[in-house]
DNA sequence: CTGAAAGCGCTTACAG
DNA sequence: CTGAAAGCGCTTACAG
């Protein structure tokens, strides 16, 4: 009767439960329960025996139980898009600070891979009842718009499509972020600008109109050359290397991204060039990766640790009745300006052509 | 009777249950679960009105009713150092395909701040009964050797304590890893060879550790110098600092780890000095930032991935009953050579000092 | 201040 | 093949 335990996979340990508390303090499961909320109505003694108990036996919540009678969690999901851009680890502690702040657990999952994958992660996420979901990502993982209101409400940091209801989002301007890139680059200069872009995301989207916007501003409409790239080193070493392979090659390089700046910074190198004696290069983001000294990427800086705190506080804040803001918040960039931008050196000092000459 | 719901914080969706699914399918509760869980003794006509059911209202499981009865979570907890050193996303990456393919979730937490809050993100995890820890950093988080066992296995990855039951590790030899480094910079002629240290933890003792030997092995002993740093990029830019500003300077410098050695690229910047014409520098861990064009840094590499695929299959498989491997395991590093290493050259060309001449 | 009871959403023997 | 019942560990009215 007493070996009789069944050895299920492993003899995991059973945890001992309230009960064990009771049985050990000699009072009831009731009392328990309310002694270690500290609900004020417990004798002080009869407080002080059972939590003696609980810690004499090891006695530990269980999570589940809590929330099954709860019927809530306390906990938010947060999907990533990708865990190897500079921007995640940043916005994630932000996220998580402020999460803990309001007392809500924080449950992480990592998409990116192919959408099925996405889909069953963003299912997990939502068999574990998280109240809410904040997205960080240049787009949004599939299967959130739909599952959103209807579950639980989101919030995606990076633009998200206005009208979803229960979606919000913040985000940085980004096409005043590109508009930033080109001014500066013009101003010291340069007129053959070319975007390496980041595909076909909102956020790829707003950055591209930006900088065909700023070009157009400044007489340049002609000259506006977009070329494809991705959010990731590789994307933006490909898209470089296209930009430099054209019959007219650029001065200045525009990349979607810090990351994909990386990969612009190496296809420069590749062909022979200097930054930024022969070519400039300015990413986005303002990540600690642009600002780490044997880079010092110039970039459109955005406020990451303000975006994750604000995703954070807007959901949470929701989740607990507060009064709800804005549902779409747009943050302004700012200009970082570092190494890798200078002006432009005449290609042929020779045969110069001069605008004014015609 | 229709409109006395009370609002909870916000009106929170009710999800519906198997209640509701077996009230529409017209079956009880049980047969509900059965069919869900894809039971064979269910008729296939009942089994496919149910799924059809469940589809139409929306169901979906409860995870923290299952986990309530099932007494098991089939969840690991991954707790992260620093989500800002590169490591950690790669070897994430891996752990999470890993436990995933076995069936396994994974909740990640991250820690770093402070013990107190370290010890609180642990106590969160064991609430949620996962079923294994894998810790991940230079050093354990705190709190969890004593609650190994206890609560759970746990395995980590980089160096951990041994004869710590239920406590198993997985690691690159990091005494054979620093000689590596010593060893390449000695081939290239270097002497005073100088260790940014990553502190106390048991991985910055091990690398201090193969510095030393290495140096002693190559006769090289008296001149073995280790100046204090830390895992981060301060740190190592501090420390390369007070390595440069030695009465008789170094010509190499040997950095705990990558990112610390961003710090110390930066510091000899800073110095006026030229890597690897002055002064060569060599990181830790072969992480993709070390591997990004505009950085090019030679470092010891480890297998990031496996590291993280044998630590999630170790864990999953003893979870799983399988039979278990060894509690420690050491992997082999390797050095990675690339443009941050260089000969020496000699700092006064008159006034050369030789070993030989005495 | 304390305890017995009901129930959160599910699964699992146990009968039919 | 199907259903009624018990119970996972907790919290919360409801009585005393």
């Amino acid at each position: 009767m007493a070996s009789t335990e069944p050895a299920r996979g492993t003899d995991r340990a059973a945890h001992p439960t309230i009960r064990d508390v009771a049985a050990r303090a000699g009072v009831s499961k009731s009392l328990v329960s309310l002694a270690l909320q500290n609900a004020p109505r417990v004798a002080p003694e009869t407080r002080e025996a059972i939590l003696a108990a609980a810690e004499e036996i090891g006695y530990r919540r269980n999570a589940a139980a809590r929330a099954l009678v709860a019927r809530r969690t306390r906990t938010i999901g947060v999907f990533v898009l990708d865990l190897h851009n500079p921007m995640t680890a940043d916005v994630l502690d932000a996220v998580q600070a402020e999460a803990r702040r309001r007392d809500y657990r924080t449950l992480v999952v990592v998409g990116g891979e192919d959408a099925v994958a996405e889909r069953a992660e963003l299912e997990k996420l939502l068999e574990f009842r998280v109240e809410g979901i904040i997205a960080l990502g240049h787009r949004l993982p599939h299967g959130v718009e739909e599952a959103v209101g209807e579950a639980c409400p989101a919030v995606s940091i990076g633009s998200a499509p206005r009208g979803v209801a229960h979606l919000g989002s913040l985000s940085t301007d980004d096409v005043m972020g590109a508009g930033l890139a080109v001014d500066h680059l013009v101003a010291l200069g340069h007129e053959r600008i070319v975007h390496v872009d980041g595909g076909s995301s909102l956020v790829a989207r707003d950055r591209r109109r930006g900088y065909r916007a700023a070009m157009k501003r400044h007489g340049l409409g002609a000259l506006a050359t977009v070329v494809p790239g991705s959010f990731a080193d590789e994307g933006g070493y490909r898209g470089a290397r296209a930009a430099l392979a054209l019959p007219s090659p650029p001065t200045a390089l525009f990349v979607v991204n810090d990351l994909a700046a990386m990969g612009a910074l190496a296809a420069v190198a590749d062909a022979g060039l200097a930054v930024p004696q022969d070519v400039s290069v300015v990413g986005y983001d303002g990540t600690g990766l642009a600002g780490l000294r044997p880079i010092a990427l110039t970039t459109v800086g955005q406020p990451l640790h303000e975006l994750g705190t604000r995703a954070a506080a807007q959901l949470c804040g929701q989740l607990d009745g507060e009064p709800p803001g804005a549902a779409h918040t747009l943050l302004r960039p700012t200009l970082v300006v570092r190494r890798t931008t200078a002006p432009p050196v005449p290609a042929r000092p020779v045969a110069r052509r001069s605008r004014a000459a015609g």
